[in-house]
DNA sequence: GATGAATGAGCCTTCATTCAT
DNA sequence: AATGAATGAAGGCTCATTCAT
C-alpha cells in the first residue's frame, strides 16, 4: 500500500497519539486537527479509525531480516555478532517503540477485532532467524546448549519494554532530563547491558554452578 | 483503606476490564454492569473514574518486601536465593500482571494527570532491596562485580513482559491452549529461564569472553 | 410554622444559596454540606426541594406594616414622612434582597409551580398601605394629584434593583471595594437620591413645564 | 459575528427559556428539542451552553447609543428630549428584557465565571451618553444641578425591572388579561408615569421644600 | 477529492429522592 | 430522629461516522 503525503502525515501523528493516549483515549478529531486536516478525510483515506491503526502497523513493517542478514555474513565471531544482534534489536524496537506500545497493549485482548496476522507472522519469522543463529553458533560451539531462544529473545526484548514502560519512574532514578536523556541511556547502559547478559546466558553452564 | 465486598467486587472487575479494553476504552457503565452494581455507586464510592484506577492500584499495593526479607533470612547460598527471588518476582508480576498492563500504559505519557507517587515509592523500594541484595552477594563473593541494578532488574521483569504484551502470538507460537496453558509455562518454563539468566549474568566474568 | 435551630440553618443557608447559584443552580448537597447537615435531612424536614424553597419565603414573612404604620403616627410633615417611608423600603429590600432576587427570577414565569399567594397578599397590603398615605397627602394638599401609586412604588423599589442587579457593574464604575462598601453607597447616596426622587415625583405640578 | 437561520434560531429559542427557567434550569436537550435540532449542534455550534449564553447577550447588542443620538441631534427642547430618552430607554429594556433577566440573575454572583464585559463596557458607554445629555441641560440651565445621574439612569431603568420582575402580581392588581395587556401598560401607563417622574428630578428644587 | 454540517449513541458525573436501619 | 447507601434519571459534552454539496 502506497501513501500520500498527507496521508503519511496522519499516520505519523496518529502513531504518536495513539502510542501517548491510546487507541481509545485520541479521537480522530485530535489526529486531524494535529495533522490540519479536516475530520471526514480520516475516514475517507482509511475507512475507519480501527482500519488506522492496522494502517499504521503495516506502515511501520519495513525488513528486519535484511538488517539482520547484514550481519549474519560479516566475518565476526559469534560472540561479536550477538553483540551486534542485541544492539540491532534493541535500536528498532526503541525506534518502533510507539507502534509497540500500540500493539502490545492491544494484543493479550481483542476487542478491538484487531488483524495481527501481518505483524505476528512478521515476530515468527524473527524468531526464526534468531533461531537460526543460535543454533548454528552452538553447533560451532561458540553458544551452550539447552537454551530456549523463544525465551531468550524475550529476554532481550523485554529489557528494553520494562524500562520504556516505566519510562518516569527510571528518569527520576536515573536523574535524566529529557527523552534524549533517556535515548542516552538506552544506547550507553542499556544495550551494552543486554550484550552482557546475552552473551552470559549463551556461554552460562548451569552444572558448574550448582550452587 | 479498607474497602466492603461490594467494593472489592467493582474493584475486581474494573482492573480487569481496564487490563482488557485499557482506561479509555472501559465506560463506568461497563463496570457497574460487569459488577451488579448502580452506575452511581462507582462515583458514590471512588469519586471518579480517575481515583477508581488510583484505587485499584492502592489496592494491590501489598507487601513484596515482606516475601522478600522471608528470602533473604534464609540459610539459603546466594544463587538459591537469586533462584527464589527470581520465581517471586516474577509470579507476583504475573498474580498483577493486570495492574501492571495498567499502569504500564499510563506510566510513559501522562494524559490523565494519574498520580504514580505510590507506585513510584514502593519500586524505588524494591530495587533498594534488590540492590542491597546484589551488593552484599558481591561483598561475600558469590556475584561478579559490574553489573547494574537497575538494569538486571529489568532484565527479570522485562522477560515476562515481553511475553505477556504478545500473549497471543506466543500462545500460537507454543501452541498453547488457554490461559493455563500460558500460566504453567510462566512457572515451568519462564521462570527457571530467567533464574538460569539470573545466574549467569550475576556469575559471568566478562574479561575471560573478549571475543 | 415553628422551626429549631437546625432548621433555620438550614434556612438561612439555603436563601443565601439559592440567590447565589438560583433554584436550580443550588444542590440541596451543597446545602446540606454547607450547613454540615445530613443530604437526606432536607428532604427529611421540608419535604422537598420546592417546599424547601417556600419556606423560606415564609420564613421572611415579617410586618412590614407595623413599622410602616410607626412612621405614620409621628408628627412629621407628609414630606417628612416620606423620606422615611423610603428609607424604610429601601432599608428593607435590602435586607430582603436574597429572597427578593429569588422571588423575582420565579415571578414572571412559574415552571416550579411556586406558590405566591401569601407574597403577593403580602405585596398588596402594602400597596394599599403606600396608597391610603398618598390619598391622604393629596387631601391635605403635600402631594400633587394625578400621581399612580403603583408606578411610584415601582419606581421606589426598582432604583434599588436597578443597582442589585447589576451590582458589578456598579462596584466597577463606582469603585466600591466589597459588599460594605455597596452597602454604605445605599444608604449614603441611594436612598438620599431616591428621598429627593419621591419629593419631586410627589410635588411636580407638570402643568408648569409644558416645554 | 454573523449567525446563518438555524443559528438564530437557537439563539432566540434559548434565550426565551433562559429567561423563563433560569440558566441551569434549561437544558441544551430542552433547547434542542424546541429548536428541533440536534442535541450536539449546540455545542458544535457554539462550543458550550455557556458560550451560548455569551452568544445570545452578544448577539442583542446593538446600537442604543446610534438611537439616542438621533434624538439628541433633533430641535426638540431638553424637557421634550428627556421624554423621548425615557422613552427610547424603556421600549428598549422591554424588547430586551429576557436578555436583561438572565443577566441580573448571573450578574450579582457569577458562579459561571460568565464574561460580561461586553455587557458592561456597553452599560458604561450608556451611562456616559446620558452623563453627557444630562450635564449639557444643566449648562444650559434646563435642569437643576445636583441629580446623580447613574442612581437618575437607575431609577429609569429600575421602574420597569420592578414592574417585570413581579409580573405576575401586577397583572393581578391591574388586572391585566394577557401578555399584550401587560405591554400596552408598559407603554401607556408606566412610560408617561416615568417621563413624569424624569422632568419632576430634573427640575426639582430640594431646598424650596425643605419640609 | 474534499469539506462543513449533521447525527445518534455514548461518555462521566451529579441530581433529588427514597430506602433500610 | 437521623443517616449512609442506593437509585434511576438527567445533566453537558464528545464521539466516530455519514451526509450533502
Amino acid at each position: 500500500m502506497e501513501w500520500n503525503d498527507k496521508q503519511k502525515k496522519i499516520l505519523d501523528i496518529a502513531e504518536e497519539l495513539f502510542a501517548i493516549n491510546g487507541f481509545d483515549g485520541t479521537s480522530i478529531r485530535q489526529i486531524s486537527k494535529a495533522a490540519d486536516i479536516n475530520v471526514a478525510m480520516i475516514s475517507y483515506y482509511f475507512g475507519s479509525k480501527q482500519k488506522l491503526l492496522q494502517a499504521i502497523v503495516a506502515y511501520r513493517n519495513t525488513g528486519f531480516r535484511e538488517e539482520f542478514e547484514d550481519i549474519i555474513v560479516t566475518e565476526l565471531s559469534y560472540l561479536e555478532k550477538l553483540d551486534q544482534i542485541v544492539s540491532l534489536v534493541i535500536s528498532r524496537i526503541h525506534k518502533n517503540r510507539r507502534i509497540y506500545k500500540i500493539i502490545h497493549f492491544l494484543h493479550s485482548n481483542n476487542e478491538h477485532n484487531f488483524d495481527f496476522e501481518i505483524y505476528n507472522a512478521q515476530k515468527k519469522e524473527n524468531f526464526k532467524t534468531l533461531k537460526d543463529f543460535i543454533t548454528n553458533g552452538q553447533k560451532e560451539g561458540s553458544f551452550v546448549e539447552g537454551v530456549d531462544y523463544l525465551l531468550f529473545a524475550s529476554n532481550l526484548r523485554g529489557a528494553y519494554f520494562s524500562l520504556y514502560f516505566n519510562k518516569s519512574l527510571f528518569m527520576s532514578v536515573l536523574d535524566l532530563k529529557d527523552d534524549t536523556g533517556f535515548e542516552k541511556y538506552i544506547f550507553s547502559n542499556l544495550i551494552p547491558h543486554v550484550q552482557r547478559t546475552a552473551r552470559a546466558v549463551l556461554t552460562y553452564n548451569p552444572k558448574k554452578n550448582k550452587k
